[in-house]
DNA sequence: ATGTGAACCTGTTCGC
DNA sequence: TGCGAACAGGTTCACA
């Protein structure tokens, strides 16, 4: 469940079923998951055995326990679910997923957490983590493969202000830096279109192009409809996208130009067009959102 | 340095 | 019905 409403509702799924817990061993399936984990794999499993689990905190779309190590210091689990990751909370005895990549079992033999990703974009990776320099919030640091992730709009350190004056300075299509998870995190492909339709503005307009104020309000969209749509547990389409007990979203209810491909603009009538972008789509209002002349990726 | 596009995967849906 | 093409919510890396 890949954008930050999605990946919220993973996260206080966890909190409320996986904080507190010792872990009493992991298995990982395939070399892939652990891809990001610069030790490997086994060393990863061996790793996480006897851990205690002390908390789950999140960044835009990176999410990790934190844990303690029998005898060391705290490290961070980070788990990115990419396209198509799941974390999920299941007896033992359900059966094994067909894209099942990795299980922990607790040591109160309560339910196990599995990793399933059909995709495989997503993994584990244990780290270190860094003080938080940032602000408050993350009050066990930030994981080393997170430092490079800027603040997303919901966290207290959010600075928008500089991050209207960091959009100011590049020369490059609207979309695109709503999108550069260095700038903003959290906003993926629905979220960003989302908040384009909502500001009446279009993702190919140039970020030097438009006002300070102008790019504070887009930003202000998309704080707010990742609100509304945590609201509503997340965006779902489809099984692939549920939390940790398996249920969907129902944002998907909510959406004014993602996916909604020749219905009417809910404000003005005129048809939700789509183009490609970035080999992507986006979906937007031709009457509200109108497109600037040159195309530019 | 900065901006752009393709690659990494598997599964489902679309069009002829 | 069959089969290839297009498409899917993300990130990274090579290249201009």
């Amino acid at each position: 469940m890949p954008e930050l409403p999605e990946v919220e509702v993973v996260r206080r799924g966890l909190e409320t079923h996986v904080v507190g817990r010792h872990i009493r061993a992991a298995r990982l399936t395939g070399a892939r998951v652990a891809r990001r984990h610069v030790a490997g794999p086994a060393d990863l499993a061996a790793r996480l055995a006897d851990a205690q689990v002390l908390a789950a905190d999140r960044r835009g779309k990176y999410l990790w326990l934190v844990l303690q190590p029998p005898a060391d210091d705290p490290q961070a689990l980070v788990v990115h679910l990419g396209m198509s990751g799941q974390l999920l909370v299941e007896d033992a005895g359900a059966p094994p997923e067909k894209h099942l990549h990795a299980t922990l079992d607790f040591h109160d033999d309560g339910p196990q957490l599995r990793f399933v990703d059909q995709r495989t974009f997503g993994g584990l990776a244990l780290t270190p983590l860094q003080p938080d320099r940032s602000g408050d919030g993350h009050g066990h640091g930030i994981p080393e493969p997170v430092l490079h992730i800027a603040p997303d709009p919901l966290e207290e350190s959010f600075d928008r202000a500089a991050v209207v004056r960091r959009m100011k300075g590049k020369d490059v299509a609207l979309k695109r830096v709503l999108l550069d998870q260095g700038v903003v995190s959290g906003i993926g492909n629905i979220y960003a279109d989302e908040a384009l339709w909502r500001a009446q503005v279009h993702g190919r307009r140039l970020t030097s192009g438009l006002t300070k104020p102008a790019l504070g309000r887009v930003l202000d969209h998309a704080a707010d409809v990742m609100r509304d749509a945590l609201g509503q547990g997340g965006t779902s389409f489809d099984a692939l996208y549920v939390n940790v007990n398996g249920a969907s979203g129902y944002f998907d209810r909510s959406l004014e130009a993602y996916g909604q491909t020749g219905r009417p603009c809910r404000r003005c009538g005129a048809a939700i067009r789509r183009e490609e972008f970035m080999n992507r789509s986006s979906h937007f209002c031709p009457r509200c959102q109108p497109a600037p002349r040159a195309r530019r990726g």
